[in-house]
DNA sequence: GCCGTTTTCGGCCCGACTGTTTTCAGTCG
């Protein structure tokens, strides 16, 4: 039985929430949750860490008691401290502070004054006034925990990246409406470009003394008003979401751009940075005493801090400040560098547009290529094609080609991989395509063992180009299916394959850090759509977004390459 | 509990807003 990472920070994440509510030493608590948020996105397990013999200390906030905690957990799947403190404090009370408004402090109070344990505690307190009796709670802070437990549904709700954007883009152009309104971005993880984003934050400059927070508190989406500052308010959605406004002077724009697009993580690490050079680093800019040093752009404050401009796809404190002090960033892919698109379906499966329909788009979208890839027979529920099928589309695609201007057609399939690891056409017929894309697409609950093994003897034919959606994680939907990352990428390395970061927003597999590793390891990635029809064609843009956020440069990339060099990748 | 370009001890990022208080603690990002 294998402990993930995320089991080992859920665990450190839970303690330190306990030892909080018991009143410990604040930076013991914190100690806790930075160690937790290290391993959470660790590109590689602390199982297979301790397994090669690595000294854990050596991660960021993982010193030697910690790193045994760690080997502890991974040992025996417990951590014993937590028993221990579990004990004396009733767990539950964590989940307490998932309520908003409610710290460590406010769940002790009302623990130690109503004996509230659970949820079901708080409710009942809540709901017969009680709770306003408290000192330190009144009316309102009653009220708001009893709207608070109605909407908390227990899940941390993040929202995928195409979806905030769709709530986002009207709220921009309702706010581009405001009155001396000057810049406005949207900053947190959505700029990052993360896969999900938990809430949006929008930064603005304007006029001073006008009507923004007004304006932006009127918006007819707005259904509750959180609070309402002169420079921060805080509203909720229709939809749930949460949005944050702040306004700042134009003279701090750049750091409050920086501040604001986080993560908090590369915030602390510049702001620790900043106190040893002797500056004093916040929202309004970089300070020498009282003095503003800078702050207008983001590029002064890096500057000022030794530091070339950070992307913000790499601002999770994973490398970055120490590439960007030696001038050692990576020069990351764009849109543009994208020649082509190499997995790609039509109606002949479960597409929705014709071969050359679908080839008229990629040529609007200036690709030089485009792959046909329709399932293979065993996805029935896809209609996908048998032997003759495929053969007829190839020669289909041939013909195609002589007349098409501008774009070229490249002959593939989307080849299920079998349980055993075999793939679901016979040889003879896939040497007759320029390339395969080999996925799984059943049987997903194998051990992690068995699937590896199975991916890897697919791997093993010399027909096997791509590795298609590797995890076949659903975000927000599905997990990935277990499986050794590491162990596949070095496995696709040695035999010449090729993987996927599939760009469907609801998947982005590989995961940012599953191409970093693989940048690293020297595999080839596939940026591909895996569009079933025109439209999606313009999700590329998320799986660069993706590829940047691992690091990813243009040679990383198999389809940054001109079709001439495209052939020579497919070669074993 | 972690960590080190003045440190192996004594620090640990920093500011806005709310509600309850009467000058500020708690919470949040």
């Amino acid at each position: 039985m294998t402990v993930h990472n995320s089991e080992i920070a859920d665990s450190f994440e839970k303690l330190a929430d306990l030892l909080e509510i018991e009143g410990a030493n604040q930076f013991r608590v914190r100690a806790y949750r930075n160690a937790a948020s290290t391993i959470r996105g660790y590109p590689r397990s602390m199982a297979d860490l301790l397994e090669d013999g690595e000294d854990l200390s050596e991660l960021p906030g993982i010193g030697n008691d910690l790193a045994q905690k760690i080997g502890t957990i991974v040992e025996t799947g417990e951590l014993p401290l937590l028993k221990e403190v579990e004990e004396r404090t009733p767990e539950a009370l964590s989940e307490l502070m998932m309520i908003e408004g409610l710290g460590a402090r406010k769940v002790k109070a009302l623990h130690d004054a109503l004996n509230v344990n659970s949820l079901a505690d708080l409710e009942r307190a809540a709901a017969s006034g009680e709770i306003r009796r408290v000192s330190g709670f009144g009316e309102k802070s009653e009220k708001k925990i009893l709207a608070r437990l109605q909407k908390y549904s227990g899940e941390e709700k993040r929202t995928r990246l195409i979806d905030a954007e769709e709530i986002g883009r009207p709220l921009i152009e309702h706010l581009e409406k405001a009155d001396g309104i000057k810049d406005i971005v949207i900053t947190g993880s959505y700029r990052r470009r993360k896969e999900t984003v938990g809430d949006l934050d929008i930064l603005v400059t304007a006029k001073q003394g006008s009507s923004v927070m007004d304006h932006f508190t009127s918006y007819n989406e707005v259904d509750e008003i959180a609070s309402r500052g002169k420079t921060r308010s805080t509203v909720f959605l229709q939809s749930g979401m949460q949005v944050d406004l702040r306004v700042v002077p134009q003279v701090s724009f750049g750091a409050a751009q920086i501040y604001f697009t986080g993560s908090k993580s590369h915030n602390i690490a510049l702001r620790k940075l900043g106190i040893r050079k002797g500056f004093k680093v916040n929202e309004y800019g970089v300070f020498k005493g009282d003095k503003r040093v800078c702050g207008k752009t983001e590029e002064s404050v890096y500057a000022k801090l030794g530091l070339a401009w950070i992307p913000p796809e790499l601002r999770e404190d994973h490398g970055e400040l120490e590439a960007a002090k030696k001038d050692k960033l990576p020069r990351l892919i764009t849109l543009n560098d994208i020649r082509g698109n190499l997995h790609a379906h039509t109606s002949a499966s479960d597409g929705h547009n014709s071969l050359k329909e679908m080839a008229e788009a990629a040529r609007d979208l200036g690709y030089d290529y485009l792959a046909i890839t329709d399932h293979s027979q065993r996805l029935t529920v896809a209609n996908g094609l048998d032997k003759k099928r495929l053969l007829a589309q190839v020669r289909e695609i041939d013909r195609l080609n002589q007349k098409l201007d501008g774009i070229v057609l490249l002959k593939s399939s989307e080849v299920d991989i079998l349980e055993d690891g075999s793939l679901d056409l016979p040889d003879s017929v896939l040497r007759e395509l320029d390339f395969t894309v080999c996925a799984i697409h059943h049987r997903f609950g194998l051990s992690r063992k068995k699937q590896t093994e199975r991916i890897l003897r697919a791997m093993d034919n010399i027909n096997f180009n791509i590795l298609a959606h590797p995890s076949g994680r659903l975000i927000n939907k599905r997990p990935p299916y277990e499986t050794d990352m590491e162990k596949i990428l070095e496995a696709a390395r040695e035999r010449g394959c090729i993987v996927e970061l599939n760009a469907q927003p609801q998947r982005l597999d590989l995961t940012d850090e599953g191409c970093r590793m693989a940048r690293e390891l020297g595999v080839k990635i596939s940026i591909a759509t895996d569009a079933h029809s025109i439209s999606d064609m313009d999700h590329m843009r998320f799986g660069v977004d993706q590829a940047r956020r691992g690091w990813l440069e243009k040679s990383d990339v198999v389809n940054c390459q001109p079709l001439d060099k495209l052939a020579k990748l497919f070669t074993r």
